[in-house]
DNA sequence: TTGAAAGCGCTAACAT
DNA sequence: ATGTTAGCGCTTTCAA
């Protein structure tokens, strides 16, 4: 390639020191402007931004990360999943990429995948990235247990781990939107406020950490409340495993409350009841998880706990771009978002009361369940 | 930053020549092993590939980008919604990317942002990609008319444009997935083949290119069988407006069939059509889009158009990375995935059959609507 | 407030 | 099959 041959290979794109030389500049004096770096008259910077205008400039980042060391870039890793709660959280991560001024650069893993989150991590690290976001991690490791699956990232860069507590280890490892439990706490409790004497859980696939969470707030709130805790049945988030679960979970009469762990998995459950004769609410109460945008609008409408994917993205990428431009100093504190819980028409009180529960009415509990969170949509059941 | 100060701040990063050193080779030699370059000894790759393992080494993205003029990487630009059309289609772009072995680097455009896609591609320039991705455009210009919006992009790389009939200008310009029309004529055809006298249709948002796509093919499937053309309702892809819509379609007697542009849109309808009393598929049929992994669990389940993200994705990244790789040769051809219909139970014949439609039985139309295709749920409406 | 010089770590072209 | 020599277009010192 002979100088000045260009990307196209046609016209030689402009270079800081053509705009230079236009604006009767030094080379040095273009990069100051560009860089909005103090010490530049503003006829000097006038001159300048007009000349690379003329000559439709473009600063070459590559050039740019070379000198500096530094890429203005942060990379995600997410699955490869059209899965509503990641690619929600995926969304949330761009907007406030974009806001912080980053570049984004995007890998997915592959479920199953041995080399998994390392692997993508890896490359994005020879892709130059200032920072690193993990986006609701899978322990790949095959164990089910917590703890089994450490991930250990040879990370020379910050790392934000997004939707779980974080199994990844790392020099610098922030987390954020560790709040399933919490949530999985709210759903429960609706149930059991309803008066059911205990709830089943419909558990979202265990290498998932953020799976792992949804479980053990529910179960930690059975047993808080003294109820049995009966056994788990584990999907795969679709709602076609919801619908073989619910399959099972139907012909048990005990069963009167499920707690899903996501809102597509309750969608194949519910259908999987009614498929079996079994009404919703009246005879088996479903609560969701995710408020996905079709929520609403199934049959009955789902009661269910909204996720702030995008206040979790946003705190959690403040957090990282403090991380990558003060290395050493403390890293900013974390702050968990509100728990909400949206009550719609497929969760009601049992059937046949247990004892105690006579008293207990159709209550609202805590969160945003008012009437704005539940009336903005029609909760009558149809036909 | 004194010389050797890597991005830690701490240890340096070792650079090829110091790899060099340690396997007693030239700095060339190192290149050619991590490029896979022909004419290196086996034992001289193994050494040098031993030595890098040791130090450590990573190779530097940005120095190889500014020394070869090429990034290897593909900018894709995307609606940053979750949205599960685009979504997937990102998806399937990132798979596809990856195995190009190229990097991604995206960009979410923000509905009603006047820079639009212009301003993300040009951001996409900036940062020095090889190739531009531009998924589900949209017209921003505030026309309605095919061909107002025209974006003209000053991109000297070659561009892709998937989901929607080219609205782009620029040097190089790729399509892919432009078979809407096709598939919206399978949908409706399948109704009129149940015998139903015409078909409503309720459209996406028509600053999207696709959406226009959806709502032509309808057209002239109806026009194409001398059926009456009925006014279009508009929706916004979302559930809640397919409620919206379905609130006023029930109203009218004469809706005995609607082909909604997507599958949310449809399940919002459904559930409005049962709020005024309206069956499905008894009194109105409705048929999606998309087939979303819900659809077969909604009540009733979802007779809807499959649509072929990964096909899509693959195929057009297949090109565009020949176009970036071969700038003179001539574009490979392109070539439209087959069209499908999953046929499950929200369709079925009209109640009061028009004339002509008493041979019509529950026919099969084209497309994967076999056993199979159906028969994998079931297809009963429950309670 | 501005400029000159010296690299950043790699690939490209041309030896050998 | 391997080495040498020049840059790529910027940022970073340091000087003026």
């Amino acid at each position: 390639m002979t100088r000045g041959t260009g990307r196209g290979g046609h016209a030689a794109a402009p270079r800081s020191v053509d705009v230079a030389r236009l604006a009767g500049v030094s080379q040095k004096t273009v990069s100051r402007v560009f860089n909005d770096e103090p010490y530049v008259s503003t006829e000097v910077r006038r001159r300048v931004l007009e000349a690379a205008e003329e000559l439709g400039y473009r600063r070459n980042d590559a050039a740019r990360a070379l000198a500096s060391g530094r890429s203005r870039s942060i990379g995600v890793v997410t699955l490869g999943t059209a899965l509503y709660g990641p690619v929600s959280l995926l969304m949330g991560v761009e907007r406030a990429v974009r806001d912080t001024g980053y570049a984004l650069r995007v890998v997915n893993t592959v479920e199953g995948d041995p080399a998994g989150i390392a692997g993508a991590v890896d490359s994005l690290l020879d892709q130059g990235v200032d920072g690193i976001v993990v986006s609701e991690p899978i322990d790949e490791s095959g164990g089910e247990g917590r703890g089994e699956g450490e991930i250990a990232l040879r990370a020379d860069v910050p790392v934000l781990v997004l939707g779980a507590p974080s199994p990844v280890t790392a020099p610098t490892v922030l987390t954020a939107g560790g709040g399933a439990g919490l949530m999985a706490r709210t759903a429960t409790e609706h149930l059991l406020d309803l008066g059911h004497m205990t709830v089943h859980h419909l558990a979202g696939p265990q290498r998932w950490y953020a799976a792992r969470d949804r479980l053990e707030g529910w179960r930690a709130t059975l047993t808080a409340h003294d109820r049995e805790v009966p056994p788990v049945v584990e999907g795969d988030w679709s709602a076609a495993s919801g619908h073989r679960a619910g399959r099972a979970l139907a012909e048990d009469p005990g069963v009167t409350a499920v707690f899903a762990a996501n809102d597509d998995m309750a969608i194949g459950l519910i259908r999987a009841l009614l498929e079996a004769g079994r009404r919703v609410p009246e005879d088996v109460s479903v609560v969701g998880f995710d408020d996905t945008p079709v929520a609403a609008f199934v049959t009955p409408p789902l009661t269910t706990v909204p996720q702030p994917f995008d206040a979790v993205a946003r705190e959690g990428l403040k957090r990282l771009v403090h991380a990558i431009e003060h290395p050493g100093a403390a890293p900013l504190p974390s702050s968990d978002p509100p728990v909400g819980l949206v009550v719609r028409a497929s969760t009601a009180p049992p059937r046949a009361p247990g004892p105690g529960s006579a008293l207990t009415g159709r209550r609202r509990p805590r969160g945003r369940s008012g009437p704005a969170g539940g009336a903005s949509v029609p909760s009558t059941t149809a036909s």
